[in-house]
DNA sequence: AAAATGTTGCTGTAT
DNA sequence: GCAACATTTT
């Protein structure tokens, strides 16, 4: 039975196979005929449940799992509604598969290699763009004399650019209007990117997306065959994807049932393109679609949604959204205000340990950051009382400098052309820096085996080559490549991290009981680069009773009993970065609506009233008042909450 | 001249 | 925790 797969926490209930426990409307959506739909759901109002029972019902009805495909944001909820579908329906529910659109984008390219002719290419993240960035700025900086964008910022506006299908200009404009007079060094420069890509055989993110959905646009014969597979493609988070995914989504249109489902108050990836047309223009880009509307709130008690409809109502924007609880009163929200971010921090770990010690679970509790680095704080109080935590957004384990140390010399081996592998691995021997690595990189790429590369490291480094050999010699499966790794360059990697080693070394471990799951390096690194894995995730225990550290964007769809909603304070909300424009300062809002309908039961909501960060942080006193009097808790009414001073 | 080591500042959300 | 910058060592 469902329930005991406490599927993170989720009430079991949503795994149950018939379709009784569904309202009218839920189950309308769930049990609509074949078609296109689009389902509008307010938070907490049962987006998954129906996606569930959308899948149950597909399966009850005929429908082999294996043509169902569910594109969801995250692996996490992929893999939730994966086991409850298995979990309700047993082996028939076996197949189904679910993923995030760059995963699922990848199968396709890796069963069909020469349709889509990307074949030995290695997925590259951002730290991996800003370095072919940094790399082409500095050989062509010098004769310039407007001001350039810096290697991240390229990353942003290229990205952007391919994400939402735009102009230059428009992409040049959303990271900065100030970067405008550079825009042919840009585009340039995007170019020379592009190229050198092709060479490495690079494929970034966004390639991954872009590759397939233009292929399957431009040649019928690949669309029969790939799109044909699937019956029925169900989207969750549709508020959230982008006119690069609706391009990818278009071709599937004459072959497979469309059933997205989304809401628009909850758009919180502007940043990353998303557009909210998908949604509002759906009906008229897929008329023969039908609109189906969720509205009742399941999750929350009504205290808790009358903060957050009071905080959509003060938008400009007329979300046409008044969320009512199923389930009656309740508790009513706490605002707290603290002295410092210590206090605060210190004062949360205290409420869950104490709750704890009255018999609630770890993993009744959920906190909410805005960004990582607010959860540090809390992160340490968490250890300091030994409170068992994961933390869900922020570094991933692949993405930690020393793993990617310890990863190079397998990606140079699975890519010989990896140029950034080859600078990474070199620079840990000792001697080797930025010119001496640049110099050999140069000789390296010239040669056609793998063999004759690591002939031409030459005797700068015997160390490196004779190291690179013998994990070489170890190749696969990737598992041994990365013990053998690990043995080899601990010396090294000793002496690169002193102070940390002992907390760092921890995670090769870990590394390597990842890559047992794999049978080639490529396909190692490849999975956890699309669905990384939080570095506190992977360290979990099995046991799985744990309170959640989480960053909002990271907390769609989630809920739990008791949730702490932390630093909603001026220039945090919205965030100071943010001023620039009033979509911005919008999709800000939509992130705090976001987390403050994540609470069952109890809502409290903790900040510093004193200037922070943020504030303090704006460029001019002009900047700080803006900042102060954007704050959207400005204004808030008493009588929506508890208000104490701590 | 290049590498190694030390210091300071700042940090947006993520596939 | 990390990157950019500054300083010391080889």
């Amino acid at each position: 039975m469902a329930k005991d797969q406490h599927v993170s926490g989720r009430r079991a209930v949503q795994g149950s196979h018939d379709t009784s426990d569904l309202n009218l409307a839920q189950r309308r959506a769930a049990m609509a005929d074949d078609g296109h739909a689009l389902v509008l759901a307010g938070a907490g109002c049962g987006k998954t449940k129906t996606i569930d029972a959308r899948c149950n019902h597909l399966i009850s009805e005929g429908v082999p799992a294996h043509q169902i495909y569910v594109l969801a944001f995250t692996r996490r909820s992929a893999e939730e509604i994966v086991a409850r579908v298995e979990a309700s329906l047993g082996s028939r529910g076996k197949g189904l598969q679910a993923s995030t659109f760059h995963a699922f984008c990848m199968k396709m390219i890796r069963h069909h290699p020469s349709a889509f002719g990307c074949y030995r290419f290695s997925v590259i993240d951002r730290e991996d763009q800003v370095d072919i960035f940094k790399a082409l700025l500095g050989r062509t900086s010098k004769t310039t004399t407007v001001i350039m964008p810096t290697a991240a910022q390229l990353v942003d506006i290229y990205s952007f650019g391919r994400n939402t299908r735009c102009t230059p200009t428009t992409a040049i404009e959303n990271e900065d209007a100030a970067l405008l007079p550079a825009k042919k060094h840009i585009i340039a420069i995007c170019r020379q990117y592009r190229d050198r890509k092709q060479q490495r055989k690079y494929l970034d993110y966004d390639d991954i997306l872009e590759v397939v959905g233009t292929r399957l646009h431009e040649d019928a014969g690949v669309r029969k065959s790939v799109c044909s597979q699937f019956k029925h493609i169900l989207v969750d988070e549709f508020q959230d994807t982008n006119p690069l995914q609706w391009h990818l989504l278009t071709p599937f249109l004459e072959f497979a049932n469309l059933f997205c489902v989304g809401d628009d108050a909850q758009s919180i990836y502007g940043f990353r393109g998303a557009d909210f047309n998908n949604v509002h223009r759906f009906k008229e880009r897929v008329p023969d679609s039908t609109t189906l509307k969720l509205n009742k709130n399941y999750r929350s008690t009504q205290e808790i949604l009358d903060v957050s409809n009071w905080l959509l109502a003060q938008s400009s924007i007329d979300y046409d959204k008044r969320l009512v609880a199923a389930r009656g009163s309740g508790h009513k929200p706490r605002l707290l205000n603290f002295a410092g971010d210590w206090q605060e921090a210190n004062w949360i770990a205290a409420d869950i340990a104490a709750r704890h010690r009255k018999g609630r679970t770890w993993s009744d509790h959920m906190i909410l950051v805005r960004t990582a680095y607010t959860a540090r704080a809390v992160e340490a109080c968490l250890i300091e009382r030994n409170i068992p935590y994961i933390f869900i957004g922020g570094t991933k384990l692949l993405e930690t400098a020393h793993v990617k140390d310890l990863l190079s010399p397998l990606r140079i081996i699975a890519n010989p052309a990896d140029e950034i592998a080859w600078t990474r691995y070199l620079r840990l021997w000792p001697g080797i820096g930025r010119v001496k690595a640049a110099a050999i990189v140069e000789r390296v790429l010239g040669k056609t085996t793998i063999e004759d590369a690591m002939e031409a490291i030459g005797a700068s480094s015997p160390n490196a080559r004779a190291t690179l050999q013998q994990i070489l010699a170890a190749d696969e499966p990737p598992a041994r490549a990365v013990r053998v790794a690990v043995e080899l360059l601990s010396k090294t990697l000793e002496a690169q991290y002193k102070k940390d080693w002992d907390q760092r070394r921890l995670d090769f471990p870990l590394v390597e009981k990842l890559a047992q799951k794999h049978t080639s390096i490529m396909a190692f690194i490849e999975h956890y680069l699309l669905d990384p894995m939080n570095a506190s995730e992977t360290r979990q225990s099995s046991n799985g009773d744990v309170v959640f550290l989480i960053t909002v964007h990271s907390a769609k769809g989630a809920e739990r009993k008791v949730c702490y909603v932390m630093n909603v304070s001026p220039g945090a909300y919205p965030s100071s970065r943010a001023m620039g424009s009033g979509d911005q300062i919008e999709e800000e809002r939509r992130v705090l609506y976001v987390a403050l309908t994540r609470p069952q039961d109890e809502l409290i909501i903790t900040r510093k009233l004193l200037p922070s960060f943020g504030i303090v942080n704006a460029a001019s006193e002009g900047d700080q008042v803006a900042v102060a009097d954007a704050y959207f808790l400005k204004n808030f009414p008493d009588d929506l909450a508890d208000e104490e001073f701590l």
